[in-house]
DNA sequence: GTAAAAAACGCAACCAAGTTGCATTTATTT
DNA sequence: AAATAAATGCAACTTGGTTGCGTTTTTTAC
């Protein structure tokens, strides 16, 4: 098995090597980042809930998989926060390394990481001391754009 | 007189040249835009006026002044919203041009044009038809970062 | 210059996304 | 199994932004 997939009994286990309580709803939820395999937005998970799960919940649980280097933000077109799972290569509990770009389709919806392009390469030279960075491109992915 | 200075006559004429109501407010907007030259917020617009002006006129005039290629949109990190004034060779009422990056400064506030860095160049390689693109970076200027 | 038409303004109310405090329930630790 | 720690749900709140509508200001047309 690779980074990448989990079976079923494998991802009940990440929530407790990552470090973060294994109730009920935690472990769905990472189960549905793991079977969806796309960005998700708050939106998305309360409906796959059906709201009978609260916001606040939602919230506060990714906020701890933020922290526990389990998912990471991805910005979306209308300035609302998604996430998406973290490569296992990348993140860890202690630090995030998400300075890449993210590549966002109109139709599908989907978040592809731009991994080639990181902001040191970019910006570094010119004289600018960076902090923070956001890239984030639109339009449509190879996929869609035959379609 | 170039295509980046105004005098304080000339200012009061841009509105009226772009199509934009000489309003009271919009004509004093327009001025702060002009001298402070760096990126604004509703909030940086709200405090300048001392909460003299509605926000709701903020929003809308912003609107108009975007809509009619005097200013546009730089987003932040923190999905807020800012306006910078658009350079008359890039933009027109018909049409913007603002597919470069920016990098606003935590110091001094300012926004930077990072002209050098286009998307075309960046991703149009992966094979994704791109619509939109959005580069921002914050941190320490050059200027800032000395002191 | 004045009247009619159009646009801007201010207010109040609203919306959506996200946050906080606190009491209760559920996990984890020992 | 008991003690401790963390997660959950609720209500209330905050922030950024929008909408409808009546009033005021600006622009247009004569």
């Amino acid at each position: 098995m690779n980074s990448k997939t989990h079976n079923h009994l494998d991802i009940g286990n990440i929530l407790s090597e990552k470090g973060i309580s294994r109730t009920n709803f935690r472990t769905k939820l990472v189960n549905y980042f793991y079977s969806s395999n796309k960005s998700l937005s708050v939106d998305d998970i309360l409906k796959y809930f059906n709201n009978s799960i609260n916001k606040v919940t939602v919230y506060r649980s990714l906020v701890s998989f933020e922290n526990n280097g389990l998912i990471h933000k991805v910005p979306d077109t209308n300035n609302l926060m998604r996430y998406s799972l973290c490569r296992k290569e990348e993140c860890s509990p202690i630090s995030h390394n998400h300075n890449h770009g993210h590549f966002i389709c109109y139709s599908c919806n989907q978040t592809f990481c731009l991994e080639g392009v990181k902001y040191p390469e970019i910006i570094s030279m010119k004289g600018f001391y960076v902090k923070e960075f956001k890239l984030t491109a639109e339009g449509y992915c190879k996929e869609c754009y035959k379609n």
